[in-house]
RNA sequence: GGCCCGUUCGUCUAGGGGUUAGGACGUUAGAUUUUCAUUCUAGAAACAGGGGUUCGAUUCCCCUACGGGCUACCA
């Protein structure tokens, strides 16, 4: 059986309002892996006009997290990739959590068993796990379901008797012993399977809610979803969501399928998972996640300090490019550039310097206004408060090329609200001579005689009075530096000592001067 | 093991039957900056292998190798 592509209409979508999901479990902390198929999902959606919907699919309850749909929630508020439709916002297909649509599933689990594509079994987790032990590569499929208790194998009476008697049963999708199944997915193109190798999965579960399988192809419909995007991890159950929406009737509305490539760890293979990130140090959620359980905290981007545009970008040029040698775009940009079929086929592996980059050039590229809160908010989380709006300005645009990660800011623009505590005393004490105390005491008199404090005349009196005093412009631009700043870092030194104004930069000279002469 | 997907510099990738195989990150060297970073310039660095098809394959096809995914009453 083939299921033909529908035209893939790009940007003209003349039939159906495009409805795209995401669909999550809530689990824990969202890896960055799920943001980007938010992100896809969104700017396909968007480009094409249509709604982002997102769906939780809490249909495990044993794997239930207290908090993690909330915190799923404010991941995508971060990142500004706003569902039109969602569990809090509603809209016209609520529920949005399959848990609370839990009755839905039974119905169409039941109408596939009336229609022969699907029956109870009645094996309890304990036998299959024998069957698993026992017979080598077990499938619960066309070669072994006669040999297990279900309602195929067993007389119809006992089978009645076992429901009566409110035995517990699953129920199981009939795979076809021998036929092809193929479909035309928008990225890897054509692709298909053999159900004789696919066996029979559980598409409701004992406790009555359904499982991945059947909840996807039920909520995909009964939400119109017209396009599918998910990790490529899904494509081998491809064909039983296939066969799901055929055996249900839905064949002609289901939605085109894309699988995405994977997000790899960038040493040895395989997925990216959290454990690597902790390996490797690198965030691999968006934002920091404490565990219910354990306490155990694992940090975002966010709080590591990435700007949620540079989240976004990064992962947009993980799998994805317009074809031209651009490499930053804005969330708009993106909505209005985005295409499937730029999307590649390979997983990739992940490059945290290369995510860091993007994070400088945000950063660069932002005006300090637009910085301003998240800097603030920075130095007020290492106990500094901005009195002065204006001067934060300032001192941001005099910095933030030199800042990779929103944290940088405290290094580089803190001494501009604190005098120095520790000093590079290394850098200065061994080389320290009588005549440059000398020279300090009397620079505090030189840069006082002005009526502006500006750097071109800091500069010209600093070195006016240096070659007065025959000491060489380097034997005192540096020490100067660490009086003000602390270490040998920042942006020249007449701008800071412009910008900290001529009390405190007197002040500086003084109480530096105490610490280097002692 | 079986099934499915994939394979261009270390990494993300562009390209596509005839190209000096392009860009970015990282890296190396230099310039600028009397600190550091930014910036600028230059350099090293790739078509997995073997068969076809073809006048010609990195590009199309097949095989192999390698990598990844799946193989739960998890998603």
């Amino acid at each position: 059986m083939h299921y033909p592509a529908k035209p893939y209409l790009c940007g003209v979508m003349s039939e159906k309002k495009v409805r795209v999901r995401f669909a999550p479990s809530p689990t824990g902390g969202l890896h960055l892996g799920g943001v980007r198929t938010v992100l896809f999902n969104y700017l396909f959606a968007k480009k094409h006009g249509g709604d982002f919907i997102l769906r939780i699919e809490d249909t495990d309850q044993s794997r239930y997290v207290a908090g993690a749909e909330q915190y799923i929630l404010e991941c995508l508020n971060w990142c500004s990739l706003k569902p039109d439709e969602s569990p809090v916002v509603g809209g016209p297909y609520a529920p949005y959590r399959q848990s609370e649509r839990k009755p839905l599933y039974r119905e169409y689990a039941e109408r596939l068993i009336a229609q022969g594509h699907a029956y109870y079994a009645f094996d309890t987790p304990e036998e299959l796990d024998l069957k698993r032990k026992d017979i080598a590569n077990f499938q619960y499929g066309h070669a072994h379901r006669m040999s297990m208790r279900n309602s195929l194998s067993l007389p119809m009476h006992e089978v009645e008797q076992l429901l009566h008697n409110g035995t517990p049963h699953v129920i199981r999708i009939k795979m076809p012993d021998d036929e092809t199944i193929s479909f035309n997915d928008m990225i890897r193109g054509y692709v298909s399977f053999e159900t004789a190798q696919v066996d029979d999965k559980v598409i409701l579960k004992a406790d009555g809610m359904p499982t991945y399988h059947l909840a996807v192809v039920v909520d995909d419909y009964l939400m119109k979803i017209t396009h599918a995007f998910r990790g490529e991890e899904w494509l081998p159950s491809a064909p039983v969501h296939l066969l799901l929406w055929e055996y249900l009737g839905w064949k002609d509305e289901m939605p085109q399928w894309a699988h995405l490539p994977l997000i790899l760890k960038p040493d040895g293979h395989g997925k990216l998972s959290k454990r690597d990130g902790a390996r490797l140090g690198f965030p691999v959620y968006a934002m920091s996640w404490t565990d219910p359980k354990t306490g155990e905290i694992t940090q975002g981007f966010r709080e590591l300090g990435f700007l949620p545009e540079a989240f976004v970008n990064l992962l947009a040029m993980l799998g994805w490019n317009d074809g031209t040698d651009q490499e930053i775009f804005t969330l708009d940009e993106l909505v209005e550039k985005f295409s499937i079929d730029r999307i590649s086929k390979a997983g990739a592996k992940f490059d945290f310097e290369k995510a860091k980059w993007y994070n400088a050039e945000w950063i660069k590229n932002s005006s300090a206004d637009q910085l301003k809160l998240k800097v603030a908010e920075v130095l007020h989380g290492k106990g500094i408060t901005i009195i002065n709006e204006d001067y934060l300005i300032k001192i941001i645009d005099t910095v933030k090329d030199r800042c990779v990660l929103l944290a940088d800011f405290y290094q580089q623009a803190g001494y501009f609200f604190k005098m120095p505590v520790d000093y590079d005393i290394n850098a200065v004490k061994p080389k320290w001579t009588l005549s440059k105390t000398e020279f300090f005491t009397e620079l505090k008199n030189a840069l006082s005689y002005s009526e502006t404090f500006e750097p071109n005349d800091l500069e010209a009196r600093f070195k006016a009075l240096a070659e007065e005093k025959s000491l060489k412009l380097g034997e005192v631009m540096l020490p100067f530096r660490i009086m003000l700043v602390g270490g040998k870092f920042g942006p020249h030194v007449f701008d800071i000592a412009s910008l900290l104004g001529e009390a405190e930069t007197l002040r500086r000279i003084d109480k530096a001067l105490e610490v280097f002469t002692a």
